[in-house]
This record gives C-alpha cells, sequence and structure tokens, in this order.
DNA sequence: ATTCAGTTTGG
DNA sequence: CCAAAC
DNA sequence: GAAT
C-alpha cells in the first residue's frame, strides 16, 4: 500500500504532455486538457448547443405545485380498511425477549488479508467486508442466504388503486385548535401545547439509536451499508420512551411495501418510542410485511413458520392504523396468516387484503421455535405471485373516530406554516442575517439545551394530524371522501406477465443472434456491448427551454427529486438516467410506444410520459404531498439528508425554528442553515471564474508552481454551477509537491476573509487532501468551496472523477467494473477480482492515471471533452 | 433475480 | 458504523 | 425503476 509503489511507476512520466492552462478568467474553454493530441480535436469545441436543453436541478426547485391532493404516498397509509381498532395493549407479553443471541457475524471482518481496496495507499483502512458472513452459522442458516429463495415474483406489484376513505371528521376537539403550531420564533414561547405534558417523553440524546436499522443484511451490495453487528448490539433507545410502539421491536419487510411509505413508516415507529430492527431474532416482537405469511419464514432464513409463534407477523396497515389513532391497533384483524390454506395450485397466493380476511390461520401446529440465531432478513423480496384479486381494496367505512387530537387538528394551511416556508426570503431565517461572528455559538447552543427537554408528544400528534390531514385524508367537509391514488407500482398482473413476456422474447431472440451470427467484428460487438452505457454517448448541457420535452422532463424530475429525498436511491437512478435519456433525446416524444424505445426508459416510466402527453399532467406528481414540502426544504440543507429530514419530519419537526430548537445539529448543519439562502442559488459562471483565481492566488502564494483546476460543472462547461470544485497539483519533478499545502492554502483564504466556514477538513493524509468550506466575495454571496489537492501522477484521474458529472463517472466506473477493472479518483486498474457484494478482493494492477486520455484509452470509450460528459 | 461507483469525513 | 457529501 |  504505499503509495510510492505505483505512483513511482506511472510518476515518472512526462507531465510534460499535460499542459493545462487553466482557467484564465472568463475566457476559459473548457479545451484544457491534456490530452495527447489526437482526440484534442473535437474537444477544443465549444459545446455545440444544439442538444436539448434543459438546466440541470432546476426543478429542484420548484416546488410541487399544489398538490392538495391524494395522499401521498409518503403518507403511512394506505389501502385498507379502516376498521377500528382499539388497542391496548396486549403484547407487552412479547416485549423484550434478549437479543442477542447471537449475531452473527462478527467475524471475519477485518482480517488483514483483506485487501486494500484498490491501491490507495495512503488512505486508511479499508474494511472490507468479506462477503458474506455466513459462515459460522450453523447450517441452516444458508438457507437464508438468499438463493434460497427462489420465489419468483414475476409479477411485480400489481396496479393498485388504494381507495381511501375517511371520515370527515368535524372535528375538532381537543381543544387545542391551534395545533399548528405558530411555532413563533424562536423564542417565543409557543403553544399552549407545550403545556400540557404527558409524561416522560423525554428524547435521548443519543441520536444513534435510531440507526440500527440494517444491522445485517449483508445483501445490499455496497452502497448499503455493511452490516455490523460486530460485537455489541448497541443499545437503543427509543426516542419516545412513552410513545405507542415503545418496548416493541418491529421488523420490516421490504418487499412491496413502497420505499417511501416504508421509511417513512420507519421513522414514525421510531418516533414514537419502537425499535426497527432488520434482523429476525427472537426479540423482534412484530414482522410487519405483505408477504403472504407462508412466505415470511422464508425471507427471515427460518426454517419454517414455527419460529414466529409468538411473534405477530402484521399487515403494513397496522402500522399505519395505529399511527394514526395513535394507539396501538389489535393486531387481530392484521394478522398474516402463516400457514396459508390455499391449495398449492399456484398462482393464488395474494396478499390483497381482501384475501387475508377471509383466510383463516391454520395454526397448524406451532411449538418449538427453536432457533435464537439472528438472519438476515432479506430486504428486497417479492412473494411469489402475486395476483391481485382484488384491485380495490375493500373499504369499510366504519366509523371510526380518530382520537381527539387528532381530529382537532384539521386546519392546516396556516398562515404560519405557509410562511415560515416561503422560500428564500432571508427574513424568516435570523441567522443569516445576524452578526456571523457570534450568532453561530450563541443562539444554537443555547438551542442545543433546550433540545434536552422532552418533546412534547402533543405537539408531535397534531403534526402528525396535520400531515394526514395534508395529506389528503380529510375532505373538508364532513363526510367521507374518497381519493384513488395510484401507488406506485401500477401494474397490473397482466401488464406484468406482458413485460415479462416481452422480456424473455427479446432474451431468446438475443441469444440467438448472438450464437448464431458470430461473425460481427470483434469491435462492433464490443460496440454494441457497451452501447448502453451513457458514458459511451455525449451528453452536453442543453437549455431547458430549448427541449421539446420540457414539460416531460420536468414532471419526471420533480419525481426523481422526491425520490432521492425519500431515499429511493435505485428509483432514483432509474430516474435520472431516464431523464437524462430524454434530455439528450432531441424531438418531442409523443407516445408511449416512441418513449418505451429510449433506453433508460422503460414501462413505468412510459406509462408516465404517455401520461403526460395525454393529459399535460401527472397524477403521480400531484399526490406528492405536502409533507415532502417540508422534508424538501429539510433536506435542501447542507448536511441534511433524507434521513435527517425524514426523522424531523416524523418527530413532527416542520421548520427551521422547529429543528433549531430540538435538535442537535452537526456544525455542517448549522453553517447549512446560516447560509442557507445564497447556498440554494446557483453560480454565475463568471462568478466561478472570478472565485477561482482568488484561490488561485493564494495557492501561488503558498507555492507559485501548483496548478489549479477548476473542475465540476464549471470545467464541463455549465452557465451556472452549484459550487466551486478546484483540483490542485504540483509538478513533482523537481522533488517537491503538493504535499501540506492545503492548510497553507486554506488559512491564507480564511486571512483574506474569503473563507468564511469550514465544513470539512482533510484528515491527515497529506497525499491527497480535501477541503469543503464556504467562501464568499466581498459584497456577494456565500458559496460552496470545495478543493482538492492531488498527487501529480493522478491528476488524469483526478480530473476525471473530479469533472463527472456523477452520472457521467458512475456509468464510466460501472463499464471499468464491467471489464473487470475498477476506476476511482485515483487510476484505472485492472484485474480486479470482487467478491460477493461487488467488493475488491485484490488491488489489481494500475494502468492509467496520468491523463483522461489514457483512462479512455484503456476502457475503450471514445474521448468526451469535459463538455460532453453532462449526462 | 440481480445489479445499480467509489470514495472521504464527521459524529 | 452510519449519514452525508463529492 | 430499468436492464440484464
Ligand atoms: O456523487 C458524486 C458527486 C460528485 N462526483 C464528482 C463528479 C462531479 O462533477 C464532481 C463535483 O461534484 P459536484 O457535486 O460539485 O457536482 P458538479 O458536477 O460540479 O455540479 P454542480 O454544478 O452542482 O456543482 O465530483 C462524483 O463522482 N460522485
Ligand atoms: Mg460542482
Amino acid at each position: 500500500m504505499n503509495p510510492e509503489d505505483n505512483k513511482s511507476t506511472t510518476n515518472d512520466q512526462p507531465s510534460s504532455l499535460l499542459h493545462i492552462n487553466h482557467m484564465n478568467g472568463k475566457s476559459f474553454k473548457t479545451e484544457t486538457e491534456q490530452q495527447p493530441s489526437s482526440t484534442s480535436t473535437t474537444s477544443t469545441t465549444t459545446n455545440e448547443m444544439n442538444e436539448y436543453a434543459f438546466e440541470p436541478r432546476i426543478s429542484s426547485q420548484l416546488s410541487c405545485s399544489s398538490l392538495t391532493a391524494g395522499l401521498d404516498e409518503m403518507g403511512i397509509f394506505s389501502s385498507q380498511d379502516s376498521d377500528i381498532l382499539l388497542m391496548d395493549d396486549f403484547e407487552t407479553g412479547f416485549l423484550k425477549r434478549k437479543v442477542n443471541d447471537i449475531t452473527e457475524e462478527e467475524v471475519v471482518t477485518e482480517s488483514h488479508d483483506h485487501n486494500t481496496i484498490g491501491q490507495q495507499p495512503p488512505r486508511k483502512k479499508i474494511s472490507t467486508q468479506p462477503p458474506s458472513s455466513i459462515k459460522t452459522l450453523p447450517t441452516e442458516i444458508k438457507l437464508s442466504s438468499f438463493s434460497s429463495q427462489k420465489i419468483n415474483k414475476n409479477v411485480r406489484k400489481p396496479k393498485t388503486i388504494y381507495k381511501i376513505v375517511v371520515p370527515k371528521k368535524n372535528s375538532n376537539t381537543t381543544g387545542n385548535s391551534k395545533h399548528h403550531q405558530t411555532k413563533s420564533k424562536k423564542g417565543q414561547a409557543s403553544s399552549n401545547l407545550r403545556d400540557i405534558q404527558l409524561p416522560n417523553l423525554a428524547i435521548s440524546k443519543n441520536e444513534r439509536e435510531f440507526s440500527n436499522e440494517e444491522n445485517s443484511l449483508q445483501i445490499k451490495a455496497k452502497r448499503g451499508r455493511k452490516k455490523n453487528t460486530t460485537g455489541k448490539d448497541q443499545e437503543i433507545i427509543p426516542l419516545d420512551s412513552n410513545g405507542i410502539f415503545s418496548n416493541l421491536r418491529i421488523l420490516f419487510i421490504q418487499n412491496n411495501i413502497g420505499t417511501v411509505r416504508l421509511n417513512l413508516m420507519k421513522e414514525k415507529v421510531k418516533a414514537k418510542g419502537g425499535m426497527v430492527v432488520d434482523t429476525f431474532d427472537t426479540s423482534v416482537t412484530h414482522v410487519v410485511t405483505e408477504l403472504p405469511g407462508k412466505n415470511v419464514h422464508k425471507v427471515l432464513g427460518l426454517l419454517d413458520n414455527k419460529s414466529l409463534e409468538g411473534i405477530h407477523v402484521l399487515e403494513p396497515n397496522w402500522v399505519s392504523t395505529s399511527i394514526m389513532y395513535d394507539k396501538l391497533a389489535k393486531t387481530e384483524r392484521y394478522e398474516v396468516p402463516l400457514y396459508k390454506p390455499t391449495s398449492p395450485n399456484e398462482s393464488q397466493s395474494s396478499t390483497s387484503l381482501a384475501e387475508k380476511t377471509h383466510e383463516n390461520m391454520n395454526s397448524g401446529e406451532s411449538e418449538s421455535q427453536s432457533s435464537h440465531k439472528s438472519y438476515h432478513a432479506l430486504k428486497h423480496f417479492k412473494p411469489e405471485k402475486k395476483k391481485q384479486d382484488i384491485s380495490l381494496s375493500p373499504i369499510r367505512e366504519q366509523s371510526l373516530s380518530p382520537s381527539p387530537i387528532f381530529k382537532s387538528d384539521l386546519e392546516f394551511n396556516t398562515p404560519s406554516y405557509s410562511r415560515t416556508f416561503s422560500s428564500s426570503s432571508n427574513s424568516n431565517y435570523p441567522l443569516s442575517t445576524m452578526d456571523r461572528n457570534k450568532n453561530l455559538k450563541d443562539p444554537l447552543t443555547k438551542l442545543f439545551k433546550d433540545e434536552e427537554k422532552p418533546t412534547d408528544l402533543l405537539s408531535e400528534m397534531i403534526q402528525e394530524a396535520r400531515n394526514l390531514t395534508e395529506a389528503g385524508f380529510y375532505s373538508d367537509e364532513g363526510e367521507y371522501s374518497d381519493r384513488m391514488i395510484v401507488e406506485e407500482s401500477s401494474d397490473s398482473e397482466e401488464d406484468m406477465k406482458k413485460v415479462y413476456s416481452t422480456l424473455l422474447e427479446h432474451d431468446e431472440k438475443k441469444g440467438h443472434e448472438d450464437s448464431s451470427e458470430t461473425a460481427l467484428s470483434k469491435k462492433s460487438q464490443e460496440n454494441q456491448k457497451y452501447d448502453s452505457f451513457s458514458c459511451m454517448h455525449k451528453h452536453t448541457y442543453g437549455e431547458v427551454e430549448i427541449n421539446p420535452n420540457k414539460l416531460i422532463i420536468e414532471k419526471l424530475q420533480i419525481l426523481l427529486d422526491h425520490y432521492q429525498r425519500m431515499r429511493d436511491e435505485w428509483r432514483t437512478l432509474s430516474y435520472r438516467k431516464a431523464v437524462s435519456a430524454l434530455k439528450k433525446y432531441n424531438k418531442p416524444v409523443s407516445s408511449y410506444k416512441e418513449a418505451i424505445e429510449i433506453p433508460g426508459i422503460g414501462d413505468r416510466i412510459a406509462t408516465k410520459i404517455q401520461e403526460i402527453i395525454d393529459t399535460g399532467n401527472l397524477r403521480r406528481v400531484e399526490s406528492i404531498s405536502k409533507s415532502d414540502e417540508v422534508i424538501k426544504k429539510f433536506s435542501a440543507i447542507h448536511g441534511v439528508g433524507s434521513k435527517a429530514a425524514l426523522k424531523w419530519y416524523a418527530l413532527g419537526y416542520r421548520t427551521f425554528d422547529d429543528i433549531l430548537k430540538n435538535v442537535k445539529l452537526t456544525h455542517a448543519q448549522k453553517v447549512g442553515i446560516e447560509c442557507f439562502d445564497d447556498l440554494q442559488e446557483r453560480i454565475p459562471r463568471d462568478e466561478v471564474t472570478e472565485i477561482s483565481k482568488v484561490v488561485e492566488d493564494a495557492a501561488h502564494s503558498t507555492d507559485p508552481k501548483l496548478q489549479l483546476f477548476t473542475t465540476g460543472s464549471y470545467r464541463r462547461g455549465n452557465p451556472t454551477c452549484g459550487d466551486i470544485d478546484i483540483l490542485i497539483t504540483r509538478n513533482d519533478s523537481d522533488g517537491k509537491s503538493h504535499s501540506g499545502v492545503l492548510p497553507k492554502i486554506i488559512e491564507n483564504l480564511h486571512n483574506r476573509n474569503f473563507i468564511t466556514h469550514d465544513l470539512t477538513h482533510t484528515q491527515e493524509d497529506d497525499i491527497s487532501g480535501k477541503y469543503m468550506g464556504i467562501c464568499r466575495l466581498s459584497g456577494g454571496k456565500y458559496r460552496r468551496l470545495d478543493l482538492f489537492t492531488v498527487p501529480y501522477g493522478e491528476l488524469g484521474a483526478a480530473l476525471l472523477s473530479f469533472t463527472g458529472n456523477d452520472i457521467f463517472n458512475r456509468s464510466i466506473r460501472l463499464l471499468a467494473r464491467k471489464k473487470k477493472m475498477k476506476l476511482n479518483q485515483h487510476g484505472l486498474y485492472k484485474n480486479i477480482a470482487r467478491g460477493s457484494g461487488g467488493v475488491s478482493l485484490n488491488e489489481g494492477k494500475l494502468i492509467a492515471q496520468r491523463t483522461e486520455q489514457e483512462i479512455f484509452d484503456a476502457l475503450g470509450v471514445p474521448w468526451r471533452p469535459p463538455n460532453e460528459r453532462s449526462c
């Protein structure tokens, strides 16, 4: 792992090739590049603007318009009958069973042999996770591993239409009508609500508790975390020890439950005292799933259902309903029968509610549940078949009477609410205008203390109620109002069959061709093979207005942003690809058929496109509830991601004041809030040029031989940039290097009062440094600044990496992976062996890092100048 | 059914 | 180890 | 959510 190793080899190479010019004032041209000749020609060109347009991120600013309606899918509710529940206690019996009996994998984790990943010498250790750690567990566990389940769910989620009926409540009640929290600005003693104190609901300060989700589950490949569990299981302290879910350990099995809904549900459960776990073990008190009962044990890796005895296996609506009434719903109605009487003749198992309600569980025998071990739960598991018997879930309107509190809060569009989020007015954020020097710590620290004080359950409930209201559960009037919502997966079984059969055909056909046509030239085969990678094609930045598919793009972008906030990683990726494909498709898409032909656009999105074409609108967009608006606002804060935003939302916070008062913020989040308004804006290109000069100046005062490159969107030629990304290096042929300059440059910039806030300092690693902070030209706005220092020899890889865009990087990296190579900011490595989960098992051999060209060539990707990398 | 990039820093 | 960021 |  020494840096030296790799580096030395290539390093000596002349750097001469690189001619870097770098930012010259405005003129700038993206040309740059080091590139050896050949391709250079193309590069210099300015962008052809032809391509269609669209300004990135624009949409993010849009808010979802009026939504009104529908229930948001984020909402926790979904179908089904809303029956009543009375609840109670019941289950306390199940509580606490001791957990630990084994956490499996403690193991291996870091043996040394592991490989460091890629060569990155100086980097810190890498924990490589060996493949699954199934290891020691008793054989049975193996079953859990994945493959065992063969269930094939061929069918995706059927198109379900949920009909929601809500009683309109006439209001009120609970005297506190005030609910809408007028949380006035800080300081105010707000609400009376608070007066009503519920018993202790202290919030634990330990925030980590929340995270215990997924402790295990390694299956999830890289992006997900790997489990930990090593050793101790951390104590989980419920957020609200008196919450309705307190003392319960609930395992959610994700399959059909939309991840969006699922995540919100989990947050709510946690906010109300429950523990959400990902591993099944005997301490689990409730399992929530839409799977047919007979399959549940498989997902959990259990041999049979016996181990589930004594544990409630419930439909998701149990959770929703409980939240809705803020009381634990009786479980009976939501129990999922574990032994399905249904005949084996396939195609019957449905998860539909109606069906379930009819079934009785046969309690076959039950008894021993021997296992104490914990097993992995599969996260993405789908039922064998899901047929949908009923498209509409039965709705029983029974007079339910929600808890008083719930009812009382019907009005939601209170002025205070809307005012709070009015965009951009600075006035709302006092901090931003305050004296920077002191405000940061003073008020904030004070606020922190407040955090300790118990949160008010009542206000939380009110928030919840408001949320529901907003979500469209209540009509203004008093009676029931039904709303139909097309849920995310809206494919009917038939549609699915169609899809699958076409896929099959396709495959067959393909297979044929391949086998029959061996005659293709290798090259063309290669092209074909990798043609689907977006990095293989030019993607230039375009203006939105010009794009013939502007409307479609905007709508999809709204959904994209929404899914991103909801932390639905993969769906987000798909939407990004679809939007990207659409941006570069320069003629108007006029039909489903045309849309689905576009790579990256599949059935579901094509269907949405058709709807937009037909109606100019997309119901799915309209159905995003207002709650999303709040989450969107929170996530817009630098340092706040969807996890924090969802959690805060679940806790009932709706405004910045709420979080300032009640939440322990990280340093970055405080800064993010302070500079919130300015940071929401994109930076005009010319200003980036100007800022780059300041940094260059500071760098040169440290060492005149440093070379700087403004990368990111600036290098790609965008007219506006989200931040300023500057890469710094130094030709080390004279024996000196860039090492250690970063702190000096930063200090210099601080002294000039240019850098106003630090967000992240590089850790000691003098070979490569990374800094993130906020700067401001005098009289200007706050701007995010990122500085990176890299070894000269890695310049090409670093430029490629930091120029992006992110989609381009992911694409080209995926392509590298497919070729058994690995591309990162240090270089391109070949002969990478990967274990399960995609982890590199070896460092591979470094084959390119000095110039971008070298890397493109090694990958077989045609040269793409920066302006063609805006995928 | 599986996969979806690869990494760094703060807490 | 996770969340958030690039 | 799409491609494989
Ligand atoms: O998930 C990511 C995010 C960014 N990058 C790289 C590519 C990107 O171009 C560069 C700078 O990141 P930044 O977030 O600044 O994106 P940008 O492309 O510069 O766009 P923006 O105009 O929003 O700054 O870092 C990645 O590789 N992966
Ligand atoms: Mg940038």
